[in-house]
RNA sequence: GCCGAAGUAGCACAGUUGGUAGUGCAACUGAUUUGUAAUCAGUAGGUCGCCAGUUCGAGUCCGGCCUUCGGCACCA
């Protein structure tokens, strides 16, 4: 005689063990109707789920933010079975639960096509018309073993005999589809509302990239149609922050087959590069950093001795002269300690910091390059502090203090922060990485700061704390760094004499705020969708005239805000003016300045801010009186 | 690098079963001298990514390569 409590605290007793669905039913039919899934005791279960003791029981409809997951997760089966109803020859393998949707893995030779995605979206439907039964049943894994290897599923049975349990195994079925899947599912395929086949792409097996490659289909799905429709709008939204159609349509820059990965800056876009890195400049000086600069091309043997060659020597661009080979250098640090290496160093040095904007190459994999934001030649604001081993945790303290104030001029409130920690391919002895690490959670703590922790995705030197920040589409860009590395001043003899006279060995860390200056650039051309703050803008104001006997007039205006340091342009074309705001309206500039037979008679602009608002007529001393509050 | 798709005028795109390569915007010329998101008319503009091949004939079909896009793997 169970009784279910209800979140309401109700109770209700049941003759014998009810089903999620028969405790609905029996406080209404249109809840029944609704239902979804249960949770029991705080745990997830099918809507078929008996439940033999005492317990307490919430219904799970489309209204709980479980829901979703639930849904995505029966699309994803429906996926499999539309596609194999339709491809028999495809092997099912594994179908999770992604942001936003799903995808489903096949093995399958003859791969699909973009027109498959179309029939077997069809197939999809007609299933969900049918509202096929999804019942749940269960196997040892040793039957499950053999169920699939009889199916010739044989990546589904590769899976199931690599998980180590002696408990029995669940599998759901919907018509003649049955996979292994630990659920709970939906009822029936007639409770998927609202989903959408996304796109093809293929994928490793297993996620390595020593496997073949699998066909993977994405897929949305939502609870009603208003959301999916709400979804692809966001989509087609972050499509128009695309910084690669900003970047031509704002004449930034552009990038050609000849130089893949390369870009080439026009004058625009080097303006707010510049901008970028002169502030950060700025931020070194103001931090004491000591600005250097270092070669492009160094000799291979320093490479090896740092390790890079080994680990990275595929990726680096080499060229020889004179029967010497030498790499562009793909990095600045080992460079930062030949700096160092010169003269004999005191403890009384540390902390030394090292600052560089140098250009650095990286012959990253062809398919891995993306608009600016992954190239094959970059500039970042690095940095390398030498210091003593107990002078890590403020250096990290300052600099975690440093990163926030920086993310925060760009306009980036939102920032989280992650701790890397060894790899399986690494330099350095475990002693070493276990002081290393919990140097930086040490200094986490008692920052007091959230963290999260990665493991294994340390650099091959040092651990890691990562600062991801996120845009205003809620999608996370990892540009801070910051690494400990007990190794390569070692490797690359770096000493100073400590206080007792002893040669020791300094820690250095590695250090980025705003990481690739390019990767950076690309992110804020997406966050601000081309609409940049006004200090960043590479044209703040342009100067437009009505007709052509303004047009002295303007010359006067521009020469004189130009000498206030604004970046302004004027547009004395023989246009009307509707034609004229129209153009730089969509070029986003932060304001237009239109002059005309009135404004010229009283010495004044009138002021039209980015978005339309007429500010009205002013002087120019009111004008920058008002962009300095900016 | 791997899987899939794409590359046509400065930009956005169309181009049927192989038969003289189009549209809009931009550019140029002329007219218009204009008051807050497109003034009108005319002109010019192309080795259809590159290289080979099939064919009387290739933007279109076959092969190779390059680049880009979407993923996967990678990311010092």
């Amino acid at each position: 005689m169970p009784i279910i409590t209800l979140p309401d605290g109700s109770e209700k007793s049941f003759e014998q063990a009810p089903s999620v669905i028969e405790v609905a039913k029996s406080i209404g039919s249109g809840l029944a109707k609704a239902t979804l899934a249960g949770k029991v005791d705080g745990k997830l279960v099918d809507a078929s789920y008996l439940i033999e003791n005492d317990s307490s029981l919430s219904i799970i409809t489309d209204k709980d933010d479980e829901a979703l997951e639930l849904i995505r997760h029966s699309t994803a089966h429906l996926l499999a079975q539309a596609t194999q109803m339709l491809y028999p020859d495809a092997q099912v393998t594994i179908g999770p639960v992604i942001d936003n949707g799903f995808y489903y893995d096949f093995a399958f030779k003859d791969g699909f096509t973009e027109g498959d995605l179309a029939k077997i979206e069809k197939n999809m439907h007609k299933l969900i018309k049918q509202n096929i039964k999804i019942q749940r049943s269960e196997m040892t894994r040793d039957e499950a073993v053999k169920f699939f290897q009889d199916k010739r599923e044989f990546y589904k049975a590769e899976i199931i005999q690599s998980i180590p349990t002696d408990e029995p195994l669940s599998l759901y079925q919907q018509g003649d589809f049955i996979d292994l899947c630990r659920g709970p599912h939906l009822p029936s395929t007639g409770k998927i509302k609202a989903f959408k086949l996304m796109k093809l792409a293929g994928a490793y097996w297993r996620g390595d990239s020593n496997n073949e490659m699998l066909q993977r289909v994405y897929g949305t799905a939502w609870t009603n149609k208003e959301d999916l429709a709400a979804h692809l709008h966001r989509l087609e939204e972050a499509e128009k922050r695309d910084h690669r159609k900003i970047g031509k349509t704002q004449n930034l820059f552009h990038m050609q087959e000849e130089a893949p990965g390369m870009i080439f800056w026009h004058e625009k876009g080097w303006t707010l590069y510049q901008l970028v890195e002169q502030y950060m400049r700025q931020i070194f000086k103001e931090s004491d950093y000591q600005e250097v600069r270092t070669p492009q091309l160094i000799d291979r043997s320093l490479w090896e001795k740092s390790g890079h060659w080994d680990k990275f020597g595929d990726a680096m661009f080499v060229t020889s002269s004179e029967n010497r080979e030498y790499a562009v250098k793909p990095m600045n640090c080992p460079a930062h300690i030949q700096i160092f290496n010169q003269g004999l160093k005191s403890y009384r040095d540390l902390p030394l910091r090292l600052a560089e904007f140098g250009s650095c190459h990286r012959n990253e994999p062809s398919g891995t390059l993306h608009g600016i934001l992954r190239v094959r030649n970059f500039i970042q604001d690095d940095g390398h502090i030498f210091c003593s081993s107990e002078q890590i945790q403020s250096e990290v303290s300052d600099f975690i203090d440093l990163t926030f104030k920086v993310y925060q001029h760009f306009g980036f409130e939102n920032v989280e922060l992650k701790l890397s920690t060894r790899p399986e391919k690494r330099v350095g002895a475990d002693e070493v990485w276990d002081k290393a690490e919990a140097a930086l959670a040490e200094a986490l703590d008692a920052k007091g700061v959230k963290w999260e922790l990665q493991e294994g995705e340390g650099a091959f030197y040092g651990p890691k704390i990562e600062f991801v920040l996120k845009d205003c589409l809620e999608r996370e860009w990892q540009c801070g760094t910051l690494q400990v590395d007990f190794s390569m001043p070692e490797r690359l003899g770096a000493s100073f004499i400590a206080e007792d006279g002893s040669k020791q060995t300094p820690v250095m860390l590695h250090r980025a705020i705003v990481g690739s200056l390019e990767r950076f650039v690309g992110i804020l051309i997406e966050h601000y969708e081309g609409a940049f703050p006004f200090w960043l803008a590479p044209i703040q104001a342009v100067i437009l005239n009505i007709s052509e006997k303004q047009a002295e007039f303007a010359g006067k205006i521009e020469k004189k805000l130009k000498k206030q340091g604004l970046r302004v342009i004027s547009d004395l074309r023989n246009e009307k003016i509707g034609f004229k705001i129209r153009e730089h309206s969509m070029q986003r500039f932060p304001y237009l300045l239109v002059v005309g037979d009135r404004e010229m008679e009283n010495e004044q602009i009138s002021v039209r801010a980015r978005g339309g608002e007429d500010l009205g007529a002013m002087s120019v001393a009111a004008f920058t009186d008002l962009i300095n509050q900016e």
